[in-house]
DNA sequence: CGGGTGTTTGAATGGCGTCAAAGATTGTGG
DNA sequence: CCACAATCTTTGACGCCATTCAAACACCCG
C-alpha cells in the first residue's frame, strides 16, 4: 500500500493529498507545495513540540508519528484535547486560535516539517493560491469540528460510547491518510492516554476495551487496532450512520489515487 | 448602576465597550460603530436564533438576554457547548468556524442586532479599522478559549468543581458587561440547563448547588446568583487564582468608565 | 536476568443517575 | 382576587457506572 518513494516527496505529498481532498488545487498550487520543502525536525516520544510560551507559532506539518494537544489542570490531571496525526497542521493560524496556545506533545516519535514559507507565500498572495488557502482553512475547520465532537463525548456519553466513537474517529482519520490496511491501524496510545483523552480511568478504559472485543466490534493486540464492524461500532457510539462516514469523501480521493 | 440612556446608544455602546477592552479603538473607529446601527430582532425564550441549516451566517450582536449554542445527540441528550451573553457575537466569522454550524437557541428573551454592515466595512477596508478587526478577532478568540476551559471541566473535573468553575466564569463575564451589582447577577438558566451544559443530571446539579450554598460560597434565590466568596469558589473549582480573574482587565476598563 | 512500563483482573467504595413524589414559583384565565 | 396548570426546585431512596486500591501478569529493553 505504501510505495517506496523518496522520503521528501512522500512527506509533502501528504499535505497535497489532504488539501486536495478538501479543495481544488491548480497546477501552480501543487508546484508551490513541492517548492516549499523545508527542513525537518524530530521529536522523541513524550517531548514537547510546542509549548504554551511560544508566542510566535511557526506553522508546521506533522510528517510521521502521533502527537496530542494537552492541558494539565491545577489538580494534576491531564486532559488530551485533541490527537494529531500525520498530515495535521500545528500553529500558523493568522488570527490566533485558542487551540494554538495549548501545549503539543509527541506521543510517539514525531517528524515535523516547517511550512512557514508556504504559509507566507499564501498569505502574501492570497489571490494566487485560493485553493491552498481554502484547504488550509478547511483543515483548521475540521479540527475544530472534531473538538466539538469530542466535547459532546465528554459531556453527554457514558464510557462505552465514548471509547467507541473515539476509536471510530481515529480509524476514519487514519483511513484518510492511508494508514489503514485491512481494517487495522497502529495506535500508539497507551490506555492511560486514552483515559486522559476520554476522561476515564485506565482501569475502566481497559474494561470497556474488553467489552468491545467481546462484542466482536474491534480487536486489539500490540498497539494495533482492528476495526471489525464499523457500522456496529457506530451504532454503539450512537452516531447517525451518515456521520460515521463523514470524512469518507477524503478517503475516496485517497483510494482512487491509489487504485 | 444602569443609567437610563436611549436604547440604541446603550446597545451599540455594548459592542464598543467590549472591543475597547480588547483593542485600542481610534476615534473614526468608534464613529463607525455608532454609524452601523441596524435593525433589531427579538427572539422568544426557547426559540432558535440560528439553525444548523443557515449557510450564510449573518453576523449579529446579542443586545440583551442569554442564549446558548447547543447540540443534540442521536440519543436525545442535549449538550450546551457555550453560553452567550449580551455583547457576544454570533456568526460572521469569515473563515468558517465549526462553532458557527451549531444551533443557537434563546434561553431568555433575546434581542439581537444585525452587524453585517459593520463587518462588511471592516472586511473591505481592514487597514482602516485595525482596532475593530483586532477586537472582533479577540472576541472570537475568547470564546474559543472558554470552550477549551469548558472541555477541561467536562473531561477532568467532578461535579462540584465543574459547577463552581462554571458559575465563576459566568460571574466574571457578567462583570465585564456591567451586569453584576453587589456581587449578584441574574442567571436565567434552569438547573436542567445547567445540567445540560455541565453533563450532570438535574438532581445532582441541585445537590451541588445546595452544597455550595451550605459552604457560604454562593447564594441563590429566584434566578439571582450571589457570589459570596470569589477566592473560595476559585479554590473549589481548582483554578489558579490568577486564572480566576483572567477577564478582569476588561472589568477594570468598565469600572473606570463608570466611575 | 531484572527493572520499568503497560495491561489485565478483582474487590470495595463512592459519585452520580434514575425514579418518584412533594414543595415552591410563576403565569393564566375565570 | 383566587384557582389552576405548568414549570422548576428540592428531597429521599435505590442502583449502577466508574473510580480507587491492590496485585498479578505481560512485554520490552539494557
Amino acid at each position: 500500500m505504501q510505495l517506496e518513494l523518496p522520503k521528501a516527496l512522500l512527506s509533502i505529498d501528504l499535505l497535497t493529498r489532504r488539501l486536495a481532498a478538501l479543495s481544488r488545487l491548480a497546477d501552480h498550487e501543487r508546484a508551490l507545495l513541492l517548492n516549499c520543502q523545508q527542513h525537518f525536525k524530530c521529536y522523541m516520544a513524550g517531548s514537547e513540540i510546542s509549548g504554551t510560551q511560544d508566542q510566535l507559532q511557526r506553522p508546521r506539518l506533522i510528517i510521521s508519528g502521533w502527537a496530542c494537544r494537552e492541558r494539565i489542570m491545577a489538580n494534576g490531571r491531564r486532559q488530551l484535547l485533541a490527537i494529531l496525526l500525520p498530515g495535521d497542521l500545528i500553529g500558523g493560524c493568522a488570527n490566533q486560535r485558542a487551540l494554538d496556545l495549548v501545549e503539543v506533545v509527541a506521543i510517539s516519535n514525531v517528524r515535523v516539517m516547517n511550512v512557514a514559507t508556504l504559509f507566507r507565500a499564501v498569505e502574501e498572495h492570497p489571490d494566487e493560491y485560493p485553493g491552498i488557502a481554502r484547504g488550509i482553512a478547511l483543515l483548521s475547520f475540521c479540527e475544530e469540528r472534531r473538538l466539538l465532537d469530542h466535547m459532546m463525548r465528554l459531556g453527554s456519553q457514558p464510557a462505552l460510547q465514548r471509547v467507541a466513537g473515539f476509536l471510530l474517529e481515529l480509524f476514519q482519520r487514519c483511513r484518510v491518510i492511508g494508514y489503514v490496511s485491512a481494517g487495522s491501524f497502529v495506535m500508539p496510545l497507551t490506555q492511560e492516554m486514552l483515559g486522559n483523552a476520554l476522561g476515564l480511568s485506565v482501569v475502566h478504559v481497559n474494561r470497556v476495551m474488553r467489552q468491545l472485543k467481546a462484542s466482536h466490534l474491534i480487536d486489539l493486540h500490540g498497539g494495533i487496532v482492528n476495526i471489525l464492524d464499523v457500522a456496529g461500532l457506530a451504532r454503539v457510539a450512537d452516531l447517525p450512520p451518515q456521520e460515521a462516514a463523514r470524512e469518507l469523501k477524503q478517503c475516496d480521493w485517497i483510494t482512487a489515487a491509489a487504485g
